[in-house]
RNA sequence: GGCCCGUUCGUCUAGGGGUUAGGACGCUAGAUUUUCAUUCUAGUAACAGGGGUUCGAUUCCCCUACGGGCUACCA
């Protein structure tokens, strides 16, 4: 019988979630809506050591942010829950004594530096991969290799122990992922993992396969980091008497740095000049401060878009999705299986595609918002003439502000080049008779200004070409803009003529030349 | 080192025994424009190498190379 669609994703809270993860996020929430089914969050927060204060909260605000909505979590209840680890550590040693119980584990005593020592003697034996397993476990102080008395001694006193898995020596261990099909690992490449640690809680291995269990998770979708250790799992859920409703597995594949060298990762966003995580982050510890993708003026749409994309791709042409579209065409058949470079060029370009598609009127509130923080008034009409000329020519909502300050405030400096150039006498004359016959203009708009300057021009016995750059150049102070008729429109003919007459006065030395 | 996974234009990728190996980003050129950008058009550029299997392999198999992951009482 079919079950129903059920997926977790499970970061552990040990820092700024990246958008590796995210992304993993993003398939499983992608996959559960697509099957109908239900999304669900865990945080795995079994290792108390590396606890970060901060990282949970920026789980969610992120996962909020991108338009990943949870079912189930430790902010939005269910069934199954507690959803954080570090709440259910009761429900996991009865399923480790259940293993100890049926001899698939065992209790081991040995202490870190015997399991150095032990390693040591291992490698100076030349043996390849040193590890506690089949052979050496025999060798170990562990309830296998103690009197049953000492055992029980050892644990009535208090002393610390693990319960780890007891590997078997040869056996063919099968696992079908979805992407990648078949796998097969022998199990003396598996070592005996620790399953509870002596602090009382489980490891990551063991929680995993438990939480999995009783939340009934039915798809396992996850980073191909955990493609080496998924027999283990395999084998977990045999000793507990679960296979049968074993999840299946999707182990995707890592998104690599651009240069093609190892896995993406939290440093790098300094190194290759992006963000590697989505939203801000602060290092309670240091106080260093990571970028993030909605700081830099990324539309959650458009990095959800452009993440998506990164190692799944819908087998058509179509590459602008909305969350709706992408839940509609997504399929784990068609994830790839190779590693993922991060391709920045590339979410610059969907970020400029979803800002085009926006209408000017909301464009306009992010200039508006630019310009009340610089203080500077400005209608709503104008705004949303500013943003419909310059919305073309962003990538960025602040883009807004930074490309079209010159609409707010007169050009201070002149681009030399154009000055050299494009600055004579001839054009001045042009700009006499141009700025003092613009304010009675009786119809003021753009075409009406372009007929008032064409007229001058026909006057002076030249043509639009030769004075339109040192025009803009007068208005702007820039070598290039948006269509200059719109900008003189937007400013003003009082405005215009006094950035005119200025522009007169600042580059005479280079009319008279 | 051992084990596992992978390898199509610079990048993201489609395809799949016989194709002019397709698209997108980038880049280049042309067109448009008052400039820049946009837009449009064109161009650039790839099946890692070697063996098989086959009438025919980029596609299937093996080996090598290269890349990546894992190798903790971390997840």
């Amino acid at each position: 019988m079919e079950r129903e669609v059920r997926v977790r994703f499970a970061p552990s809270p040990t820092g700024p979630l990246h958008i590796g993860g995210v992304r993993t996020a993003l398939y499983n929430y992608l996959f559960a809506r697509k099957m109908g089914g239900t999304m669900i969050l865990r945080i795995e927060d079994t290792d108390q050591t590396r606890f970060v204060p901060g990282a949970e909260d920026y789980i969610r605000e992120s996962l909020e942010w991108c338009g990943v909505e949870l079912d189930e979590s430790p902010w939005k209840d269910g069934p199954y829950g507690p959803y954080r680890q570090s709440e259910r550590k009761p429900m996991y040693m009865q399923y480790a004594l259940q293993l100890v119980e049926s001899g698939h584990a065992y209790y081991a005593f040995d202490t870190s530096e015997e399991l150095d020592e032990m390693r040591e003697r291992l490698k100076a034996a030349k043996v390849a991969t040193p590890q506690y397993n089949a052979i050496t476990r025999m060798t170990m102080k562990n309830s296998l290799t103690l009197p049953e008395d000492e055992v029980k001694r050892r644990l009535e006193s208090g002393e610390a122990y693990v319960i780890r898995l007891k590997v078997p020596r040869k056996e063919e261990v099968r696992l079908k992922d979805m992407i990648r099909g078949w796998v097969m690992v022998h199990s003396s490449a598996i070592d005996d993992k620790v399953l509870m640690k002596s602090d009382g809680m489980p490891t990551y291995h063991l929680a995993n396969i438990v939480d999995d269990h009783l939340m009934k998770i039915t798809h396992v979708i996850r980073g191909e980091e955990w493609l080496p250790s998924a027999p283990l799992h395999v084998l977990l859920y045999r000793y507990l008497g679960w296979e049968d409703t074993m999840p299946e597995f999707a182990h995707l594949p890592l998104l690599l740095k651009p240069d093609g060298n190892g896995k993406l990762s939290k440093r790098d966003g300094d190194k290759f000049g992006f963000p590697v995580f989505p939203l801000e982050w602060k290092d309670p510890f240091s106080g260093d401060i990571s970028i993030g993708y909605r700081e830099n003026g990324f539309l959650p749409e458009a990095f959800v878009n452009f993440l998506a994309f990164l190692g799944w791709n819908p087998g058509t042409q179509q590459e602008i999705f909305t969350m709706p579209e992408l839940i509609e065409a997504f399929s784990v058949d068609r994830i790839g299986k190779s590693g993922t470079k991060f391709d920045w060029q590339k979410a610059r370009w969907f970020n400029e595609q979803y800002l085009r598609s926006k209408p000017d009127e909301e464009l306009a509130q992010y200039l508006l918002q630019a310009l009340e923080e610089h203080n500077i008034e400005c209608s709503f009409e104008q705004a949303v003439k500013i943003c419909s000329l310059m919305k073309e020519r962003v990538t960025f909502p602040s883009d807004f502000w930074r490309e079209s300050s010159y609409f707010f405030e007169a050009p201070t400096s002149y681009n030399e080049k154009v000055a050299s150039k494009k600055w004579n006498s001839q054009a001045v004359a042009v700009f006499e008779d141009f700025k003092n016959e613009l304010p009675s203009l009786a119809d003021y708009n753009a075409d009406a200004i372009k007929e008032l300057l064409n007229n001058v021009l026909e006057r002076h016995g030249m043509k639009i070409g030769q004075v339109m750059q040192a025009l803009r150049l007068a208005v702007t102070g820039l070598e290039a803009g948006p269509d200059l008729m719109h900008i003189i429109e937007i400013i003003g003919a009082e405005e215009t003529k006094a950035r005119i007459e200025a522009a007169i006065e600042k580059l005479a030395a280079y009319a008279s030349a």
